[in-house]
DNA sequence: CCCTAATCGAGACGGTACGTCTTGTCTTTGA
DNA sequence: TCAAAGACAAGACGTACCGTCTCGATTAGGG
């Protein structure tokens, strides 16, 4: 959501705060009832009791209204502490899951990022917005990890960025494929399985590159 | 695309063949140059030099027209004979990087999964046509690691049907993440150190499960 | 209806007499249930039991159809024998009305009439189907008011055939104008008075020209 | 035109007036140049300037937008003040056939009399806009004719208003019969001929009824 | 305490695509 | 050769949404 300019004219009538916090649960709302395609702005309007020109006014189209809507429902993922790293990571895979078993979150999420690639600033927005803000979990958890002795101490900053972008692409990648294509559900049987996979990769990646 | 159940009525003008692989054509040709929403039926219609009708009468919507459309891309790829189980699976990795970096298949996939979220018929299409079409690679890359030694063995069947559908999933899901999400391109770089954490973790779970 | 010239190819198989009959019946019958603007061609020939194909080979187009479905209809219009001069012509002017109350007639006859203001052959065959055909019972109403000394002889041939056309587009005109337009029934009143204006005026323009 | 209620909500932006005359006087232009049957409303918008919604909000369809385009050409007719009452008649039915020879009127005029064949609110809508309207001109004739003594003065209300009807069915039936379906123009000589059989019935029906 | 200016709701506007329907032609098989 | 069946290109239908615009009616400061 863009927010106003400190230096903005401060006359005339304030836009109204709970205005944005109505149109982005009417938005999660209608992507539940109706899905992606079926999704108007104009039902989205008053859904949220608002007219169109307020909700223009404030995002510039489909897009980037979704994303928005979509970034608050990742915000409630954290690291559980569950004692080992397997049962850490298998507890956020977990809630990760859940999230992308409600409808707004999967047919929001895939739809924005199909539409990002044909749109730089849209990608730009959802990495900023939702990928870049949860990376902090791969973070966290192998501090934890390291901390706990279960993972070797990771020097070169370089190589440890890059390995943390590659797990999050396969821990993100893997249960969005799962949940969403195999049409599966990434359920706790899985998660123990892909967990181990993951894990067993990066201790023998780490032991003998 | 649907086929003709063979006690179909003979009689009649048969349908043109050469329609079909017209509006497929045309249809990656205009999701290359528009994308997925801005795509349109007329417009496919209209390159193909061919009526809505006739293109209303094989596909029932936009979504099915474009799983048909992507699907084909998929079918060219193959496992190459490399020497080595890695070997193979960083090539065959790397094909499937290739077609995603196709803006017609990126945006074109992402899309479906999108709208199959909403659509169980859609989900059952794209499973068939494309993700259950290429697991083909899986199983043929496992056999020829347990040829090679490079695999143990895999005797209940069972559990190896379990641990194909989770290859499948790490290797489809990270890499379209990699490719769309990321926003980096998924290179040999990537892909060997995915490689490395994928059989790392496969050996690493069949010797101590 | 195009009649098949008599020198015409004998070979291969014959048109099909009841198609012709088939299809006009089924005109009429879509005229009644649809109206003119929601009868189409592909649901006549249906009606008829008859291909699309059958039907273009012998009129050109919805025009022509209606017309010859419309003309058999005012071919059982007579003048019948009630003694007087305004006795027969109240007669036939009711049988016609009669015909227009039908709902094929009117809306068939108004639609063609109005599709026949750009168009002049089909004005053409208006003219030659319907209306001179129907001119005979002017004529023979005319000459049975002479012979029973009604009205007075006419001698000019120019001015006989003038006033002739006088008197169908009156009473045509009048009793379409009734029944379509002003919306009310053209019963026996109207009728009454109707002849008696028409007479009156006929008598009234023959004695002081 | 549907006129707004007066206790319309006055909220939301105004319909702009200038619309309305634009999409009637581009509906007579395209009845000009296409006629009726190949007349379409994405046409009209097209030409008026406008878009098709904005057409569809104020007219239901063609039929309703043509009555009201035709409509307003009978507007301009007026009673002229020519001495007698014979000279008044053929005065304004001069004028008439002059109005339905201009093929606006005469090709929309008969194909919603054929549409309102099947639509009893067409008709109606034809009756009020169209027909009671100018009826007004058979009540003035009538009115002069008196004062000059040349008609006998009407009583009875309730049989002048029958003979107003008859009188406006004969006159305008007559007139649209022989200029459109006989195919001859309605011309000063038969306009002559034509108004002395009229007034002849007229008087003699008054004189001995 | 009013003034000013940006906001609000409502809804009409010009466009564009939808998915369906009809037209008149063409291409099959079968009689 | 014609008939039936039905696919075909073309294009209008009436609806829905888009994103913009014009309204009159609120709201807050700031004077």
């Amino acid at each position: 959501m863009q927010s106003r300019t400190p230096d903005r004219r401060a006359t005339g009538r304030p836009r109204s705060t709970e205005a944005d916090a109505a149109i982005l649960a009417a938005t999660r709302e209608a992507l539940v009832e109706l899905g992606w395609s079926k999704l108007t702005l104009g039902d989205v309007a008053t859904r949220a009791g608002v007219a169109k020109t307020t909700l223009y006014r404030r995002w510039s189209g489909k897009n980037e209204l979704v994303v928005d809507a979509v970034a608050e429902l990742f915000d409630e993922l954290e690291l559980p502490d569950r004692g080992s790293l397997a049962a850490d990571i298998e507890g956020v895979v977990l809630q990760f899951a859940a999230i992308l078993a409600r409808p707004e979150a999967a047919c929001g999420l895939m739809a924005v990022v199909a539409e990002s690639t044909r749109d730089d600033a849209l990608r730009e927005r959802i990495r900023t917005s939702i990928v870049e803000r949860q990376k902090r979990l791969v973070l966290e958890g192998r501090c934890r990890g390291e901390e706990r002795g279960e993972l070797p101490p990771q020097t070169d900053p370089f190589e440890s960025a890059r390995t943390a972008d590659l797990i999050f692409d396969v821990v993100a990648g893997a249960v969005v494929h799962r949940a969403l294509v195999s049409g599966h559900p990434a359920d706790e049987d899985w998660v123990r399985a892909f967990t181990a996979l993951l894990l067993g990769g990066l201790v023998a990646g780490t032991q003998q590159p």
